[in-house]
DNA sequence: CGAACTTTTGAACCCCTTCAACATCAGTGG
DNA sequence: CCACTGATGTTGAAGGGGTTCAAAAGTTCG
């Protein structure tokens, strides 16, 4: 909690510097453990939250148990900004996660005013262009086609990278609209045609970008 | 900013009703003819668009012609406020439109700066909470589901109006992830089963709210 | 009226789900 | 080290919800 930078440095950046670290300065760490929850669906939504490690998801559910996970979110990702009063989703830790944690008023007290609207706005922006793609996937994309999406989403990074699974197939399953059991077969088919290489069912490799792509649709 | 003094409401009521009257003073007005294109795909958006009358289809194309809608907006919604500089989903007209259009970069340098982005941030909230809302019905509902959930979106002004459909089957089945005979079968079901009456395959009325409401999940 | 289009209805098919069994892996304790 | 156990993932076979294909019925508009 206590800042390392000399005392010129921190008045500088609190000025210009991210938001990352008035939330650090501001907000609290908390720790969350495997499947915790760190906000309800209905719960007021009052606090910003930034991944500092771990996995978060984003879900809702219906009133039979039907469980549809809205997104995931990274280190480094804000969560937690909804527009209205209320969360609409719940949000949970998929693995062990460190996530900061701030009150938004406080923060629009002591930050940057600008910069934190800006923040907000970006972080907004990126979830609702997320959930714009999250939409003609869930609605027209064969199955086959989902997995290849989500797979190309998860190794933007290039594709000769080892790719790290966060996630169990449950949660696969729960955001692209599907079972376990269909999600399991279509990775089992990507891996046989050569386009992708799983090392463990929680890591992969991308053989067939192109192929990929184009599976992808 | 909550003050009571009758001079301050006065000067917010004009602050908050002028972007309306700003983008009729900056921009011009449009009329589309029916499934007329408004702005396409991956196309510049540096201008934002009011539907003064009228319904606008949002959607969005894969290559191989499936198509998703991604949302409908009526009378007084802004929309085309995409966050990148280009949009994501085009814009059509769904039956004749009239609409208002505005150049970005004029409309900031004329409005209040304050309203003017609390108006965009209060459509882009709009359309993630409607993102949300439509991700959960594309991946967790069923057809029955999908369309009694759709009627009540139309209907909320309550169950004993006569709604108007503006849009076809066509639209509908794109919006919801199925086919034109799927959503006829399921209209024709609810319909059967006395939770709504179709005076014609454009106008019906909610006979029995609870039950679309149990329907809807 | 008649032509083009939209909507409804019917029947066969198929993709995905469901149900069930088996495999794999991690953690625990003997 | 291995047996045990529970959680997670894979595979197989059967079933069903929604699609596809086809045709009839209804609607719009010249």
């Amino acid at each position: 909690m206590t800042l390392a930078y000399p005392f010129e440095d921190v008045r500088t950046q609190i000025k210009s510097a991210s938001l990352a670290e008035v939330m650090d300065r501001l907000g609290v760490r908390m720790n969350f453990a495997k499947d915790e929850e760190i906000y309800a669906q209905e719960e007021d939504a009052d606090l910003i939250y930034r991944v500092v490690s771990g996995v978060v998801r984003t879900m809702r559910l219906l009133s039979d148990g039907r469980r549809q996970v809205g997104d995931f979110y990274q280190a480094g990702d804000l969560f937690g900004l909804e527009v209205g009063a209320l969360h609409r989703y719940s949000a949970e830790a998929l693995c062990d996660c460190a996530i900061q944690v701030v009150k938004r008023s406080s923060l629009r007290a002591q930050a940057d005013e600008g910069e934190l609207d800006r923040a907000i706005w970006e972080a907004t922006c990126r979830d609702l262009e997320r959930a714009q793609d999250h939409i003609l996937l869930l609605g027209r994309k064969t199955a086959c086609e989902k997995v290849a999406s989500f797979l190309m989403d998860l190794a933007q990074q290039g594709p000769n990278e080892a790719i790290d699974l966060p996630m169990g197939r449950q949660d696969i399953a729960d955001y692209l609209g599907l079972t376990i059991e269909t999600v399991s077969r279509m990775l089992t088919q990507l891996q046989g045609s050569q386009v992708v290489e799983f090392a463990s069912c929680r890591q992969f490799r991308v053989r067939r970008w192109d192929v990929l792509e184009r599976l992808a649709a």
